[in-house]
Formats: C-alpha cells, structure tokens, sequence
RNA sequence: GCGGAUGUGGCGUAAUGGCAGCCGCGCCAGACUUAGGAUCUGGUGUCGUAAGACGUGGGGGUUCGAGUCCCUUCAUCCGCACCA
C-alpha cells in the first residue's frame, strides 16, 4: 500500500475538526502554555507557500507542548480591517465586509489543508462588531485616563478632575501638553468647553493639533511608522506635514517604561534595538536664550545634549514651524522668510528627505544674548530643525556638529572651537562631534574633560535658572485617527463642539452604511455619508476610525476568552492564560504593532484589568520566504543602447518596433562575461514561473500566456551584440534559457508558490517539514521546489518502514498488522534515544531545521536495522507527530491506537541508551583523577594510561584541575577536555 | 552616516572550542526494471595516480587545539536616517 497522504491527510483534518482535538480549556491542572502567531491581513491574493512558514514552526512547539503535558493555548484570527479591501469597495461599490468574509473563508480554507492544530472555536477578527466592541472601549479607557508621573502609571481621568477642584493644577505632576497654572476657583470658572480643551491636554487618547504625515492620495493621515522614504508604506504614495487636529495616542507617556520593558523580555537584539532607537531616549538640557528687542519680552528655548559647547555657539536655529518666527522677524527680512516658511511648508516629506545634505534657512534679523558671554547671536530659520522634536530650536556650534557646521559655512558664519581634540583635526574640512578632548576658549568649562564639562555647564545653568537637565524622547505621539471607512468607528460624540465618549452600554457603535466608501465632495471622511447613525440629528459623531493597528493591540487578550459579552476578558481566564509564552511574526512590525501593543498592555495593566506589562516574554522573527523569478530577456536589434540612461531607456519604449525579439539568457551571460559593469542591451520580464522549468522557457506557452508576444521571435541560438546590434553566430543549444531572481514573492512578479498546490503534489506533512527544512526559521531565504523530494522521499520511507514487508514493517500490503513485540536491540534503542534528544533540544532552541535533518538519519538508521519493535517505531511516531501530523496519526491508528497521537505523552528520554554504547571508559589515573575515555578506535587500558600519562606530561594547564574527559583521536592528539 | 545581521562544496545547510562539510538537492557510476518524476547500492570540497597536502571572505591575535572567542579589514543583506 502505497503513501497516499491526500486521502490520510483529509480524513484526519475532518476527525480533528470534529473532536475538537486541539480545543482548550480554561480550566485545567496542567500548566499553561500560550503559543501565539501574528494573525494575518486577509488579503485577496491568498496565501502563498512564506505565509505559513511561522504557523508551522508554531505548531509544531503547540504541538510538542501538548505532548509534554502542557494545556497550549494555540489560536489564530485575522486582522481584518484595512486598505485593500477598502479600495477594492471604492472601485467596485461592494462592502469591503463582503470582500473580506470571502477572502477569510479562502485563508481558512488553506490553513486546513496544512493541519494547523489551532483551537478554531476561539477565533477573532478585529472586524466584527462583537471584537471591536471591546477595541471601543478600551478606547474609551484610554480617552478617560491620564498619565502621572507621580504614580508612574495612568490614572482615571475623575483623579484629576477632583485634583483640579481641589487645588487645581499647581500640584500635578502629569504627563500633558504645556498648560498654564490655574487654582479650584479657576477651574470651577471655566465653562465646559475650556475644560474639556483643558483635560483633552492630559487624556492618554486625546484630539491635538499636530503636525501629521497627510497622504493627499488615499486622503487620510498616517502614523510615524506607517511612512517609509516619505511615501506611504501601503500603495507608495507621497506624504506631506500638515497642521490638523487628530485622535492621538499619548505613547510618548509611556517612552520610559517601554524603553525598560525591553530588558525584561526575550526578544533579539535586533528587533530590541530598533524599539529603543524608534524610542530614542536622549538626556540634555534645555537652555533659554533671551531674544534682544525692547519690545518683545520672550525667549527661546533650545534643547542639547552638549551643554559643555555652549561657548561654541555662533547662531540659534528655530524650525520654520515655530511660533516665534512670525514675531520675532524683523521687517526687512520678512518677506524672504516668510517666503521661506511658507517653501518650507509645502515640500512634501519625500523632498525634504531627498536633500537632506543641501542646506537652506534664512536670516530673521533677530538676535538673541548669548547667556554666559553677553554676546548677541543671530538667529536663523532652517528647515534641519525640525518642529516635532525637542523645543524646535536648537544652539547652533558649528565647530562640534555637522548640520551647524554645513550651515554656518553656506553662510559664512563664524566656527569658534572651544573643544581641543585628541586626534589630528581639521577645522577647515570638518567640525569634532565626537565627546573626547578638552574645553578650551569657554570661561569656568576651560580645561575640563567634555564629560566632566556637560555635568558642570548644566550646573551652572540651573543655578542661573536658564534651563534645567532634560530627557527627550524621538518618539512622537501615534496619531490614531484616520479618514477612512473601514475601520473602528471611534466612540465619541460632540455635544456643543465638546467631545463625549459614548456610553458603555452603547457599544459597539456599528460601522454605519455608506453609499460610497469615498470622502465626501467637502472632503470629509466617508463616515460623514452614513444616516442610519443612532443619534442622527441628536449629536454629531465623529467622523474618523481607528487605524490599522487599534485591534491587533490587544488580541491576544481576546483569544483568553473570545466569547464574553460582558468584559473584553474574564479575569479569570486572564490571571490563567496571563501573556505570551511565544509569539511568532515578522521583523516589519519591529516599531509598529510591537509598540503599540506594548503600550495598551501596560495601559491595561495600569488600569488593573492584568497584571503583567509584556504582551510576549518571547519572540522570534521568522524569516521571509522570497521568490525565485524567472526572467526572460527582450532585446532591442536595431537600437545601440550601451549607456544606461532611464532617458534612452524610455525613448526605446516608445519604439515597440524595436523590441520584438527575444534572446536566450545564453547570450546575455555572454554579454555580461564580455563586458563586465555595462548595462544589457535589453529589457528583462518577468516570466510566470510555470512556464520556465528548469530555466528553459516554454515558448508556445509563453505566447499562449503573453498574447502580445505572438510576433516576436525567440532567438535561441548564441550571438553577440556589437554597438548595440544582436548578431547571431547560431553556436549553442537550441533551449530558450531564462535567468533566475530572487525578490519578493508577489503576484505581479508571476513567482508565487501556493501552499495549495505543493499539499497536492506532495502532501501537508511535505510542506511542513520541507518548509522548516529549507533554513533556520529566522533567516530569509528563497523558495525552492526542487530540494523537496528530498523530503518526501523520508515520508516514503518512514511509511515503508512500517507498512512493506520488505522494510519488516507493521503492516503488509494488504494492511495486515504485523509489528514485532520483541525487545528492541541496542543500537534500535541508540537509534531512538538519539532522535528523542535530539528532537528535544532542537524545539527548545527553535532550530526545526536540523531536527528534519535528524529524522532522516534516524529513519535511514532504522531502515537499515530492519527494524519493526513496537517498542522503537511508537516512540518515533510520537516525536514526529508535532512535524508531520498527518501521517504520524494514520500509522499511530494502524498500530492499533484509538486515541489521537496528539494527546499522548512525549517518550522519556534514557541517557543510559546513548552512554553505554558511547565508548566512554573510566579510568583512574595516579589514584586520584577519573578520566572519561571516549575511544574511536579499540585500545587496550594499559595503551589509555600511557597515553593519558603522556598527556599529562605534555600539557601542564591539567595541574589542578579534573578532566571531564579524555578524547582519543586516533593517529593525532589526545584532547583533554577539562 | 548610524544600528543590526550574515559570509563554510555546484546549491540549501550542519558542526557544547576538539577528525570541517552531518542531512538534503544536484551530479557521477551501478543494480532492478513494462525506460520512469519509482526503488535500492556506491561515489561526490580542492590539488594529487598515490601517500599526502591545502581548505570555513582577507589579515592578525588568544589557545595544546579556532568555522566557532578577541582585534582589524572587505563584501553582501536588512532596519533607521538632519532627533541637536
């Protein structure tokens, strides 16, 4: 009987899904074991063969779990709000609901066919009313806390509001935006709406006005880390800064405890150290310069973190965004700053990014007096300061900063040293930013070291009262508002232009339907097209959602207990199942989710609702699985084209006539071999890759494919090109050949392996351990088919060795049992022993590629024992189950086993099987020592003694100390491990 | 520029500081065959007929012993990027 896994493979996915095999409960005496993965964008193009990766790797550490008696917690869901599903509804009319149902019921449909063993009955989707219920209301928590810094935690909002009554905020010590003193008499004078503005400066989830990235393409802002290289990171599109009143997220209250999180958790160091530059805590000092004028009595405050250069400073620099700018020039230069703010303000980010080297900024007229020297310094604007960060104004010392010291020479300001370095420097070229060296030229800082000098100027400083030691975060607050239909509704209603959260009672507050999913003609967000709103007429809602990453901050919370209607989760289940034990997920959501779901963890902690601030204790980047293109090369035969110019390039677009032949990649390699660093004479496509076996392309099938093609010959045979001109010399084979590319696994690069399609020809268990077979999991690493009959031979083989009687299996061809109950031999039970510790050590270290690796040896071990004890082939099932479910169970059932393989214990693991046989003699040595020999090769004791005796003459580092044990090799030296 | 990671056969990769290349792909040879995308056996780092020598990006160091640890340098990939 052959290995027909599809048939073994359906039937045990259907058993499963009806016992509810892999259900958990939430109450159980075992100990808890929470393995989670990131849960996935429902997106219409499918899964393909890099999606499961993780899930694999998960389950098999679900699975092993289960089999060490752990009660595993293993779900899956989906995020299901998001961009494409929202594009797809404007270009078609259709809810985006639709489209996103239809592509969950496809991603649930590939998922079974791997045999996930995910408990299906607790799953979520961030878009469902009953899930996104409770994202409303934690909004609402957020929306009605504040942060104090004398708690160091978030607090209800009442806390204050009673403080405020009270005392008012003379007292309070809280995480807000700058705010002026005021008593309880104040307070109680303010109207409503100068008290909600007043507290909206304190609330964790508060509306500002803030500079945002506005993406005028998708018509919706973004969040910091949803911008890459000033485009949007979905869709590419350019970005700009804009002034807008928004939902934020108060994250940056939480910049410290996020940064100390980081140690306590076992995540790499990689991704630890992206969140703490993402965070980027800096100490400093804030410093006030007095702005010289008779009429205007301000100042301008500048954060450093080189205080000890303050006698360096030439010039101060204001953002083109900050306030002063527009008082403090000066009539004569009004004109051109003005010009220049307004400039400043309209170049998109991507410009900005794009010159970063080239220097602009204008005189303002103004000056300020510089603190310690009495001197006036003139003050400029430049768009190098940036608004968001620090006061938005820096000191300029062009002497020991690079961006002053480009600025200073594109205006020819003075560069005054006042550090004296301890390496050759030149001052002409280049300014020293480095903290070494000795003050010079700077009053009371002379002769200190530039450590010792920073301590000592921030003490002058704060005895002058000019400012005060200070720590800056990079990171901003997240801007949680987006223009978008499909998302959460945010919960909170306006009252007289005051904004309200909705009452608990009536959540969720339902996405409402729309006739278009597009902004209005006004440009208000699509949400202001709804009319079936409850209160409509009543109170105004607010118009914008939740963005992406508002229901993947708190899932795993759901999973713990994803059916309640009254809480988001049960304490009880969650003082249970507590955080993460293992949370698998790509490195791209490094300052992204990652973040996010940090903050609302320890928000939520605050609040009491758990007791743990880590989402995850560990967490392991998989690896992405790239594609393998093929490309076939379109020439151009009449055209020379040997420089490289895009403007060449387009000019020979525009000649199709040009372009109408195909050369095998042959020649281009020839080409390239020939002239090394020049550009090709062609223009490369991407071939679907099923019609290029073995890098030879089918032609006929190509045509079929790429009917546009149908004129173009395929040129086959060798050539040259010559001033850019293809000349045939008819040399070589007569196969098409195309070149292989590794990039992104992408529908529009015609690469895409289904995960499908390999469960066809080969089977679940195939795909699983080929795809943990192919790297360590971390690595990113490109699809390859061919390397997996490989694999599937071991499944062939494991099957034979049970099943034919030529492998003295279990059973023979016509299914008849037939497995020995001797006992095993020694070298079976090293055999077993072996893979038990070696499986073992393998899963805990996460290295699932090597355990592959030891199956196979153990299986070829096995075959050549010709062995068939019960006592061998049950164990090995049973280590093997958590890689290959599928065929572990059917043979598991075949020995005659009611129960699933996946609820049985994990063998034990017996030393004694591996040291027995390990050629390890001990031996004494003077009486006193205890070597363990381990001998390759046969010796008799009296050949060890002399031989340890040698040892010990020849290597003294022995004095004192006990061998563990004494490696022979044979011919060579004596290793004494020690 | 800053930060992180990775460099080992034709390829994917493996080696608690202890005989480098396990396992798989590919390739070569053979067996069996209704000639096949089946199965089995043997071989396969480089040079050399061989004994043997040389081999983990380059250079240096620690060690009895280094792919592994330290320093340095080069290359590739991935993040971040005017954060004062």
């Amino acid at each position: 009987m052959d290995y027909q896994f599809k048939d073994i493979e359906k039937r045990w996915q259907e058993r499963w899904a009806k016992e509810k095999t892999f259900a958990a409960k939430n109450d159980s005496s075992k100990p808890k074991y929470y393995v989670l993965d990131m849960f996935p964008y429902p997106s219409g193009a499918g899964l393909h063969v890099g999606h499961p990766l993780g899930y694999i790797a998960s389950d098999i550490v679900a699975r092993y779990k289960r089999h060490k008696g752990f009660n595993v917690l293993h779900p899956m869901g989906y995020d299901s709000f998001g961009l494409p599903a929202e594009q797809y509804a404007i270009q078609t009319g259709q809810h985006p609901k639709i489209t996103t149902e239809q592509n969950i019921a496809r991603y649930r449909e590939q998922l079974d066919k791997i045999g996930f063993s995910f408990d299906w009955d607790r799953e979520v989707q961030t878009s469902d009313p009953k899930y996104y219920k409770w994202t409303q209301w934690i909004f609402i928590q957020l929306f009605n806390s504040y942060y104090d810094k004398k708690t160091n935690k978030a607090e209800k909002i009442e806390i204050l509001i009673a403080e405020f009554e009270k005392n008012g905020n003379a007292n309070v010590n809280a995480v807000c935006e700058e705010t002026k003193t005021f008593s309880a008499a104040d307070w109680k004078a303010f109207s409503e709406k100068e008290k909600s503005d007043l507290l909206m400066n304190y609330r964790i989830a508060y509306l500002g006005e803030a500079y945002v990235n506005w993406c005028p393409a998708m018509g919706t802002v973004l969040a910091n880390d949803e911008v890459k290289d000033g485009v949007s990171e979905r869709g590419g599109y350019p970005v700009e800064r804009k002034l807008m009143k928004q939902w934020s997220m108060r994250i940056t209250a939480y910049a410290q405890r996020l940064l100390e999180g980081l140690d306590k958790i076992d995540w790499t160091d990689s991704l630890k150290d992206s969140q703490r530059y993402w965070i980027g805590r800096s100490e400093g000092t804030s410093i006030k310069f007095e702005i010289k004028s008779e009429k205007l009595k301000e100042s301008i405050e500048v954060f450093t973190t080189r205080s000890d250069t303050i006698f360096g400073v030439s010039f101060v620099t204001l953002a083109p965004e900050h306030d002063l700018v527009s008082k403090i020039t000066a009539a004569e230069h009004k004109a051109k700053v003005d010009a220049y703010v307004v400039a400043s303000k309209s170049r998109s980010e991507r410009e900005r990014q794009a010159d970063v080297k080239k220097v602009s900024g204008e005189f303002t007229g103004a000056y300020v007096i510089h603190p310690f020297s009495g001197k006036q310094i003139p003050i400029y604007v430049g768009d190098y300061v940036l608004a968001g960060y620090g006061t938005g104004a820096v000191m300029a010392v062009p002497a020991h900063d690079e961006r002053d010291f480009r600025f200073a020479t594109h205006f020819s300001l003075a560069k005054p040293q006042v550090i004296t370095p301890n390496r050759e420097h030149d001052f002409e070229k280049d300014s020293w930013d480095e903290k070494e060296g000795k003050l010079i030229n700077s009053d009371f800082l002379n002769g200190l070291e530039v450590k010792a000098a920073i301590k000592k100027a921030i003490e002058e400083i704060e005895k002058k009262n000019l400012g005060k030691g200070k720590i800056n975060f990079r990171l901003r607050d997240a801007v949680f508002g987006r223009q978008r239909y499909w998302g959460e509704p945010i919960p909170i209603f306006y009252k007289d232009g005051i904004p309200h959260a909705m009452p608990e009672s009536e959540l969720p507050l339902v996405l409402p339907v729309v006739d278009k999913y597009l902004p209005t003609e006004d440009g208000e967000p699509p949400l202001a097209r709804a009319k079936d709103w409850k209160y409509k007429g009543q109170y105004e809602y607010e118009q914008t959602t939740m963005p992406g990453w508002a229901g993947s901050s708190w899932y795993f919370l759901r999973y713990e207990d994803p059916h309640n209607e009254k809480e988001f989760a049960s304490k009880k289940a969650i003082d249970y199942w507590q955080n993460v034990d293992l949370y698998l997920g790509g490195s791209e959501h490094a300052t992204g989710h990652l973040l996010y779901v940090r903050f609302w963890t320890m928000f939520l902690k605050d609040m009491g609702y758990i007791n743990f601030d880590e989402p995850a204790k560990k967490l392991i980047n998989q690896g992405m699985i790239q594609g393998v293109s093929e490309m076939c090369c379109n020439t151009y035969m009449t055209h020379p084209r040997f420089v490289g110019t895009n403007e060449e390039w387009d000019e020979e677009l525009k000649h199709p006539e040009r372009n109408n032949h195909f050369v095998s990649y042959d020649a281009f390699e020839k080409f390239e071999k020939e002239n090394p660093g020049l550009p090709p004479p062609l223009l490369e496509r991407n071939v679907d890759i099923s019609l290029a076996k073995n890098a030879e392309l089918n032609i006929e099938g190509f045509i079929k494919w790429r009917p546009e093609f149908k004129d173009h010959e395929f040129i086959c045979q060798g050539g040259f090109w010559k001033s850019g001109v293809f000349h045939r010399t008819g040399e070589g084979s007569d196969k098409f050949k195309t070149k292989s590319v590794v990039e992104k696994m992408s529908k529009s690069k015609y690469n895409v392996v289904s995960p499908d399609d390999i469960c066809n020809d080969f089977g679940a268990d195939t795909l699983r351990l080929y795809e943990m077979f192919l790297g360590p999991l971390e690595q990113s690493k490109p699809w390859n088919t061919n390397g997996i009959t490989g694999v599937h031979g071991f499944l062939k083989k494991l099957w034979r060795l049970y099943l034919s009687p030529a492998g003295g299996g279990v059973a023979h061809a016509t299914g008849e049992v037939a497995v020995s109950e001797d006992a095993p031999t020694k070298a079976e039970l090293k055999t077993l022993h072996k893979t038990i510790k070696k499986i073992s050590e393998d899963i805990e270290n996460f290295s699932f590629n090597t355990s592959v690796s030891n199956f196979m040896i153990c299986v070829n071990e096995l075959t050549e024992q010709k062995c068939n004890k019960r006592a061998i082939l049950e164990p090995l099932l049973v280590i093997l189950s958590p890689y290959a479910p599928h065929i572990t169970e059917e043979l598991w059932s075949l020995l005659g086993h009611k129960e699933s393989i996946a609820l049985v214990p994990f063998p034990m693991f017996d030393e004694k099987h591996l040291v027995e046989d390990n050629f390890m003699y001990p031996i004494s040595f003077n009486g006193k020592m205890r070597f363990n020999i381990e001998m390759p090769v046969t010796l008799t004791v009296a050949e060890i003694e002399k031989i340890v005796m040698e040892a010990e003459q020849t290597h003294k580092y022995l004095e004192g100390k006990t061998p563990k044990k004494v490696i022979i090799v044979p011919k060579k030296i004596v290793n004494i491990v020690v």
